[in-house]
This record gives C-alpha cells, sequence and structure tokens, in this order.
DNA sequence: CTGAAAGCGCTTACAG
DNA sequence: CTGAAAGCGCTTACAG
C-alpha cells in the first residue's frame, strides 16, 4: 500500500491538486463545502504529507540535529530528553547523533546534519576537538547552530553553559570552609574548557584562601577518561603519594563514586579522613553510600534552553531578521550530602 | 550563503545536471575526465546533495524512527546508543522520539514519524498501549516496524526481547537456593507484557519449589510507577504487613535500590534479614552498598540487535522479498551480588 | 560519452 | 472560489 498524494484525492473528487492542497491548510479561499469533502476524504483515506515534497518547496525540514559526546550518561540524557520534548512542543523532529568523543565522527556527522537540511544544530563537543572549520562551515551557511556545556568559545554562536570555574570555586570552598587543608583535585582531559575551568575554580580557592596550590595534588586518569575505574585508579595512587590529603574536589560524580569505592577498600573513611565532593548530581549519588556531595548541574533545563535559543534564531532567520549570538549561564547548586558532612569531633 | 545545487555546478562547467549527477555518483558511462572536473569542483564548492530532492525521487529516506517511553533510562538509553551506532554504520539517521509512558503521544509520534517517510520504526511501547490500530497502520503501508522490549505480542511484526518469564524464574529460583521460603514480589504495572511474565516466572518458581504462593506478597505502587521513591513505599509497606518475608525479587533495579534504602532506613538488614534481587543490572546496582544481585539485561545489543533487523526488512522491501516476522531472544544473565550473600550461620 | 525530458509530491503567485 | 503552471533539486530511462 502506497501513501496518499494530494493528486488521488484531487481525482477522486474532480477537483485540482491545488485547491486540494488549499483546502487542506485552510486557506481563507477555498469554499467551505470543497474544504469539508477534502478533509473528510483526507481523513478516511489516512493522507499524511510528504514531508520530502512540503520540505523541498518550502525550505524548512522541520527537523533538527543533535550531536552529543555520549548517550549513555545522566547528565546528557537529561539534556536530550529536555531537548526532544521541547522540539516537540514546536513542532520539529530531532535526529541524534554521538560523537564517541572523537573530531572525526563529530565533523562528519556535522556534514551529514547539513546534507540532511536540517533547519539547525545543536552540538556538546567531544573531547579533543580543537579545530572549529566544522562549525564556521554551519555558520556561514547562515544555518542556526547553538552550542551546549562543552562549547569552544572562539566559535561565534549562541552557547548555552553554567558557570564551571564558579561551581568549582564554590565546591572547593566548601570544602575549605568545612576544615579541608591538602584538597587534591581528580580533574578531566586537557582540552575541554569545562575540564579547564572546573580546575581554575579549584585553585583559584585554594589561593583565595591562602592555601598553597600543589600540582602534585591534581590528578588526571589516561586520556581523561572520566569512568568510575578512572576513579579507583585515582584514589589508590592519591593514597599512595599523599598520606595528608583530607579533602578531593572530583570533576565528576562517576569519577567520584569509583574513588569513593576505592577508598573504602583501602580502610579511608569517607568523610572522617577525607571528604570528597563531585560534580554534576547524578542520581546515583545521593543513594550510594556515604551519599555524595556534589554541584547540580541542570541537564533538562539546559537541553530545553539549548532547543528554545536554537528555536529563536530558526525563526529569526525565518523573518530574515538579525541575531546576535548569546551565551545563556544557568545556575548551579551546591548539594550537601554525607560525604562531606562535619563530625563534632571536629 | 545558499547550499549549492547541481545545476550551479553544471553551469560553471558548461555541462549538463544530468551529467554532474551521474559524474558525482560515479556511474560507468562518464568520461574520468569530467568525473574529475566535477568532483573537484563539487569539493572545493562544499556540494552536499539535498536530501529531500534525492529522497523524493528514491522514495528512501535512509532515516528511521526510534520511539521510547523514556530517555534518562540506563536500559533505554544503552538501546539507544545500539541503535543510533549500528544505523549510522549503515548510513541510516535516527530521529528519536519519547512517549513518555503515554499511549496518545505514541499514536501522534507513529503519525509524525510516517509523515516525516522514515524507512522503519522501531518502538518500545508505552505502559498504557493497549490499542495497537497505530502499529498495525505502519505494517498495513508496509513500512518495517521492529518491536523491542516493550512489546505487544498480537502486533505481527519482528520483535527483539529477552525470556521475562525465564529471567524472573531464574531470579526467584535463585532466592530459594539460598534459603529464602517468604518471597515477595514487587511488580509493574498491570499492563506490560514484561511486568506480567517477570509477576508469572515469579510464581512459577514458587510453585514449582513446593512453596505457597500469597498474592497479598505482590506489591504494586501507584499507577505501576516504577521510581526509587515507588520502591522506597512498598518496602515500608511490607515490613509492616509482613514480618516474616526473607527475600524479595523486584521488577526493575531502580525500585530495588529505593527498597534497599528504606529497609536500611528501618534498620532491616540486606542480606541478613532480607536478600533482594532486582532485575536490570543498570550500572548503580554494582556501587551501591550492599550491592544489588540482579539479571543483566543487554541494552546495546537488544538496540543493535532491533536495528539489524528493521535494517534486513527494509532490505528485503527494496528486493521486493518477502519477509517473515522474526522474535529474536536475547539471553539474560544472573549478576549475584551482596544483597543475596549466603551467610555460615545460614 | 552527454544531455533533454519526465517526474517525485508538494506550494503558491497568478489568472480567470 | 477554482485551477493551470512553475518550480523546489534531484535521478534515471532514453535518445543521440
Amino acid at each position: 500500500m502506497k501513501p496518499v498524494t494530494l493528486k488521488q484525492i484531487a481525482e477522486q473528487l474532480n477537483i485540482s491538486v491545488a485547491t486540494v492542497s488549499k483546502a487542506l491548510k485552510d486557506y481563507p479561499d477555498v469554499s467551505i463545502k470543497t474544504k469539508t469533502k477534502v478533509k473528510d476524504l483526507a481523513k478516511s483515506l489516512n493522507y499524511k504529507p510528504n514531508s520530502f515534497a512540503v520540505h523541498l518547496r518550502t525550505k524548512e525540514s522541520k527537523t533538527i540535529g543533535l550531536i552529543v559526546p555520549e548517550i549513555v550518561h545522566h547528565f546528557f540524557s537529561n539534556i536530550i530528553k529536555g531537548i526532544v520534548n521541547e522540539a516537540e512542543k514546536k513542532g520539529y523532529l530531532v535526529i541524534i547523533l554521538q560523537s564517541n568523543e572523537s573530531y572525526e565522527l563529530e565533523k562528519k556527522q556535522i556534514d551529514l546534519l547539513l546534507s540532511q537540511r536540517v533547519d539547525g544544530i545543536l552540538i556538546s563537543l567531544a573531547n579533543n576537538t580543537s579545530d572549529y572549520e566544522h562549525l564556521n562551515q554551519v555558520i556561514a551557511l547562515n544555518k542556526p547552530l547553538v552550542m551546549f556545556d562543552k562549547i569552544a568559545k572562539m566559535v561565534s554562536c549562541s552557547k548555552v553553559i553554567i558557570d564551571d570555574r564558579k561551581a568549582a570555586y564554590d565546591a572547593t570552598q566548601h570544602l575549605i570552609d568545612i576544615g579541608c587543608k591538602r584538597i587534591a583535585h581528580f580533574r578531566g582531559a586537557l582540552l575541554p574548557l569545562n575540564s579547564i575551568d572546573r580546575f581554575l575554580g579549584y585553585r583559584k580557592a585554594l589561593l583565595d584562601n591562602n592555601l598553597p596550590f600543589d600540582s602534585s595534588l591534581v590528578y588526571m586518569s589516561e586520556f581523561g577518561d572520566m569512568s568510575f575505574e578512572a576513579g579507583q585508579i585515582s584514589a589508590k595512587k592519591l593514597i599512595e603519594d599523599h598520606k595528608d590529603v583530607d579533602g578531593i574536589f572530583v570533576n565528576t560524580d562517576l569519577v567520584a563514586i569509583g574513588a569513593l569505592t576505592e577508598l573504602k577498600r583501602l580502610g579511608v573513611m569517607v568523610p572522617e579522613d577525607i571528604k570528597i565532593i563531585g560534580f554534576s548530581n547524578w542520581f546515583m549519588s545521593s543513594v550510594i553510600s556515604p551519599s555524595l556531595t556534589t554541584i547540580d548541574q541542570p541537564g533538562y533545563l539546559m537541553g530545553e534552553t539549548a532547543f528554545n535559543q536554537l528555536y529563536k534564531e530558526i525563526i529569526a532567520i525565518k523573518n530574515k531578521e538579525e541575531t546576535a549570538p548569546q551565551t545563556i549561564t544557568l545556575e548551579t547548586k551546591l548539594i550537601k550530602r554525607e560525604s562531606t558532612e562535619i563530625f563534632s569531633k571536629n
């Protein structure tokens, strides 16, 4: 069974394709009688416009592209959900691609989406993306592009982020406030701006509090891998290298949970011996024991916001209005839990 | 800047659009010289075929639709990843939609995808989907449809599933094997086949072992909600109602973790007083304390398998071959952890 | 080896 | 109020 076309409806009713098209779209210059006839038949035949034909004419695809480094990830899957839900409300479909933290793949995927003629692109960059030609190409085509979470400052497009430096500062300050003097940092990979910023926030908090910054207390796992195992490995090394550490600020919750688990295994008490704070507020962090103090990052809201910014720009371009790139910074929040609880003995 | 078209390339080279099209697609009847000229210019102009025009002609969209009840979900996000990765390998893009466990939305989304002229649809049903008209409509259009995880037996299409009944049986049997005599079950909603099957597997294991089946030991949270909180609530009720329970088989890990947390709060020891087994093997289950015994469900593989089945059917239809619906059952595995560990005192 | 022509299924400015 | 016509950007069977 082939999909029904306007032509078939027109033939059955003995009117023109043009009239059928206009009737279905409620043009004011079609008689009510004709409209009713057309709509009834369309409904009973289960007519659905062929989107390719529509889009070829209208130059609108009502589809956007989304590239994330990783789908199986509490933060990103919340972002995806926010984007998909918001897009649907506005009548847009979302094509989703996963760059797998690979710049090469990311580049190919941008080409794919461009070829697909999506109306706009949302992207969170792969860790090793340091060349932005593929992104500038999108901008050159006057196609809306919005980056979120993992962004590149150099690219002239709208961005939705959190203030990673401030959030990391807050996290470190919290450790200091509850008495930590020797605070380690498990950082992310070298390139991504947010891992740099979190590191800088950590360092600034130390310096502002007259605590020495000691680079040997900064750990990065191989390839900047942000896994549970990475947290275990760094924690093990830390305990071997530094007996005097009393706090750790970890770049992301999953790594923090790995660290927590390893410390437990080694007989190091959290929070009594070492206090830990993570970053992201994964659901998991609230249910492990001890529960993990962390920074809440609004994933769903970030997705919604990113889509809405993209939508604004799509509409603006349609109306031939100018838009200047916006940078929207969302609030983060310190979530205090057991891993940094203060004990009376302190 | 508008996207480059074949016509522009043709004009610049003073040849016909037809020749340009064939040159780019390496038709054997175009001279090497022309091919080289065309390809070079296409590359330098950054030509990308307009997918709408291509698809309008070829009737292939190289796009598939994916509907899941929930994106933020360890199991489903693994499935999504498997689908997206496998699809990309075969040159397909994935449009993702979330039904939010709503039949109404699911129905609308099928229409959207049909209108989008996707080449095939992958779906995991919403809990309250009991009418299959929207799915049969897809089949009537001779459009490939593959259901995974949450399926409807009545619909005549390919399915990728696990053997929920057997897996639940195995889980319950494990509790029995380690000495449990009064085993409760926290079940899922009434309608979805997999929650029914897990219940039936649980009951059969009891009966096969000559343990009485007691329906007051089967708990369902309000609306069949499968959250952490649902697990807490059911656990609380269970402890109030039944002092003698020594094991719980929970429909899904998240609920099991909620139960575990509540039991801890109430001072009930796991596994000493009550042993718990979950279902799904979420990552979280391995890191909580006590770690959760569970049934491993192969999410990524299920996504890959579902896409590949869909792909086969897309190709078959293209080649006008007949295909019979397949049902593919993937293996599950019992993962023993601390929540069912046997103690010597036993 | 190259190109003219038809056509995929729509939309819309225009004529009547 | 209705319809003929052009055209979106491709592909492909056919002619030369």
